[in-house]
DNA sequence: TAGATTGTTAATCGATTAACAATC
DNA sequence: TAGATTGTTAATCGATTAACAATC
């Protein structure tokens, strides 16, 4: 199997994309790719697309290019999308529930088995298939099932008590949508950070930054 | 004023979590840091921490270091979050719901100023004190209002007709959060992409792959 | 003044791009 | 076989880190 050995973020990040634009390749019935093609089609160099891919082995044919559909598997394979990873969802406020419906985790190497609020007016109502649970029931729930990641929806002031609880219950993986810094406090967590504001404040930035440019 | 020529994007991305910080270093009545102090805490070397605030200009005293409140106004500043940009947002999906409720525009350098969607249910309903309109009226809307930028909370599908549209009325910023590739059609367009499936699918990498090595 | 810490230049490290030999 | 395109090595570019002179 692939070579792998320390994959640097930035290859990483690119891999959903691959996997993406492959996907919509097979999708228009297209069978085979070149990297020169790809990188036109996708904004990155040939060179890097070759780069990236063979950092877990050599999936194209010299002479020929890529075949879409084998390299959309082997993406798929290396990312890991039909893991089915068991996650919990804490937080079903206005976010969590997009989050929870919005995307078909199924489909993304996740599965969504349990869903956790405070709120006694949320608590006993359903969201995506699932119970709205008691968060107080987080600990036998996490220890008849075994969720491996937890998506936080939370506000800052609760993620701290929470992932010390969700740390000692052995999840480690999270997807965090709160500003409290994880990874700072448990160095073997595996972190993935959506951080919204900064995101939008990137953006206002560079809005700014071009307006200041035009006078 | 700032030196302030050509930013990376690297840095621009560190702006907003300094800004956080020293924020929170504030409201914790601290008046004073260095450096080394701001890297211990935030988990960044201090020489990085140096060169980024010495790309917009010298915020710091030699031998003292920065007065946070300070240099936090200078940060919020240079992210221009006093700015107060007209935006719309185009979807009022459960992700719209959630981004336009769980983030106070106001503070981000954004007033939000319409919500637009095409679903008769929605339309005249309101949202964060704001009446959902009919799609429809997107171009008079825009032609008194002129908001300057766009949250896109809808499906891919949906996406290339209404940039096209925003853009010939001259909106020509986007907050995107579909697969559509923005920034590949409209090489002048400011796009930000928060694109939560790649995210997720980083997750599920990192999270396989740590399990690959424990075998 | 002496000590501390900045601003800035130089060195290192890593990521991207270019080049080309291998080979389908 | 000739042409095309990969896999991979070498060159370049950019970002991070280290070092230190300037100075509060």
């Amino acid at each position: 199997m692939p070579k792998r050995e320390n994959i640097s973020m930035s290859v990483i990040r690119r891999l959903p994309r691959y996997y993406r634009f492959l996907n919509h390749l097979k999708s228009k019935g297209i069978n085979r790719i070149s990297s020169k093609e790809l990188s036109e089609k996708m904004g990155f160099t040939a060179s890097q697309i070759r780069q990236d891919l063979n950092c877990f082995g050599g999936f194209g044919q010299q002479g020929y290019g890529y075949i879409v559909e084998q390299l959309c598997d082997e993406i798929g394979n290396i990312l890991g999308v039909s893991n089915g990873y068991k996650c919990i969802l804490i937080g079903a406020g206005n976010l969590g529930q997009a989050i929870a419906s919005h995307l078909s985790f199924e489909t993304q190497g996740f599965s969504m088995v349990g869903i956790f609020d405070s709120d006694p007016d949320k608590i006993g109502t359903t969201l995506n298939n699932l119970v709205i649970r008691d968060i107080r029931t987080l600990e036998p729930f996490c220890q008849e099932v075994h969720p491996v990641m937890a998506v936080l929806c939370i506000p800052r002031s609760a993620v701290e008590r929470l992932t010390d609880q969700l740390y000692a219950m052995g999840i480690k993986n999270f997807w965090n949508f709160s500003h409290y810094d994880i990874a700072m406090k448990y160095q073997d967590a595996i972190v993935e950070n959506v951080h919204l504001n900064d995101s939008l404040m990137t953006l206002c930035y560079r809005i700014s930054d071009q307006n200041s440019k035009q006078n």
